[in-house]
DNA sequence: CCCTAACCGGAGGGTTTTCCTCCGCATGTA
DNA sequence: TACATGCGGAGGAAAACCCTCCGGTTAGGG
């Protein structure tokens, strides 16, 4: 669907054997992991992950993109699927913890921050999904089946959750657990009050726009 | 207290400093860190950092055994100064995820996991977080307040909880309301089931049980 | 106050890792 | 069948990293 021109068959199924190598890498070893072992990964040699992806921000950014794209979809099915909102906005945090698909942009933000925040596609998606989150969670109090002092930054930030998975994770099944334990203190009944004011969207814009380090 | 010999003042308190530097920076960007970064951020040259400890490894351990024992403390005194278990195992949670004490063992322990599972002191203290963990878990369960169907490898899993933090992390104030939302998550009443069993100290022990990539 | 054992910093040489290009060979497609 | 498109990986240049070594500084007992 990004349609990618015209590419040769084998070329194109490379491509996609690549940012899924480098998804899964970029989760286990971070955004550093020498591209050399992404291409391993991926099974293709080092001068077809070049040819595609002329520098590492390139590749960044391609993952960036497929990810938040997946999110999106996510949410939108969510959204539509599910009963009602609270039931959405579960499936949505089930399904982006376990897929780990909140902890990638999570990681890449710092990276493409200049081109989340102004640059054309990944802003846009972004934004969808930031929006889709809002408004599962605004429904679901007005449903009364989440708790009021949340917002939706709050939902974001469960989003990006992550235990400590050493990288050949026996971890799913814990993690499920995880999830569940969470989602049970999202619910709005027996709350007992939390810290703070809920985090809305502009905590989550403030607590995303970090400067890189010195980086290089 | 470990009184590490008689060093000199000034020696001791570099010795500090590097352990310190190298916490943060292990937590902030991964145990694989230049030595020589270590080194700037704790203030001292290289030099005095590889005089006090030769290799990488025997900094990792020392680390390791600096976070093992704060965890142990912090077990131990929320154990002693609480009113109850349940408010002891808040503590626990509270702390451990707020000061990050839970996740530089889990990041360690596949390095150290010889030394963890066999060695001397390593393996001591942690066996008695362990037991600690375990301790609280249990006499919360039977004074009613904690959710029957949860194990110790639980707590343990949540104990290593991190939302990810970009290295500048203007992050403590949201993790403080993440933990809250788990605390709730867990309390006795209301509860809905979580799927499969609890996690005891075995799963932990096989969880943990990772061996180390090719790697080297 | 002074002396020295203990400690400090960081320049620098050697090694390892990572990057990325380039080109002869393979393969999909018309 | 023909050839444009795509593939793999060897290899040279550059960067990152490790760790030692030694001239200069300092803590703290006498």
């Amino acid at each position: 669907m990004p349609v990618e021109k015209g590419l040769r068959a084998d070329a194109r199924r490379n491509r996609d054997l690549i940012v899924a190598a480098a998804q899964d890498l970029f989760l286990e070893q971070g955004v550093d992991v020498p591209l050399e072992e992404v291409a391993r990964r991926a099974g293709v040699g080092v001068g077809t992950l070049y040819r595609r992806f002329p520098d590492r921000d390139a590749l960044l950014r391609a993952v960036g993109e497929e990810s938040l794209r997946r999110l999106d979809d996510l949410a939108e099915a969510a959204w539509r699927e599910e009963p009602d909102a609270w039931h959405a906005l579960c499936r949505f945090l089930r399904g982006s913890v376990e897929l780990r698909l909140g902890v990638l942009p999570a990681k890449l933000e710092p990276h493409l921050h200049q081109r989340m925040r102004t640059g054309a596609d990944l802003h846009e998606i972004r934004q969808r999904v930031i929006a889709g989150v809002q408004r599962m969670t605004e429904q679901a109090q007005a449903d009364g089946a989440l708790r009021a002092d949340i917002g939706p930054g709050d939902i974001a930030l469960l989003m990006t959750l992550q235990v400590y998975t050493p990288p050949n994770l026996p971890g799913e099944a814990a993690m499920a657990r995880v999830v569940e334990i969470m989602l049970n203190g999202l619910r709005a009944d027996a709350e007992s009050p939390l810290p703070g004011t809920p985090l809305d969207e502009d905590d989550l814009r403030h607590y995303t726009a970090v400067r890189l380090p010195p980086a290089q």
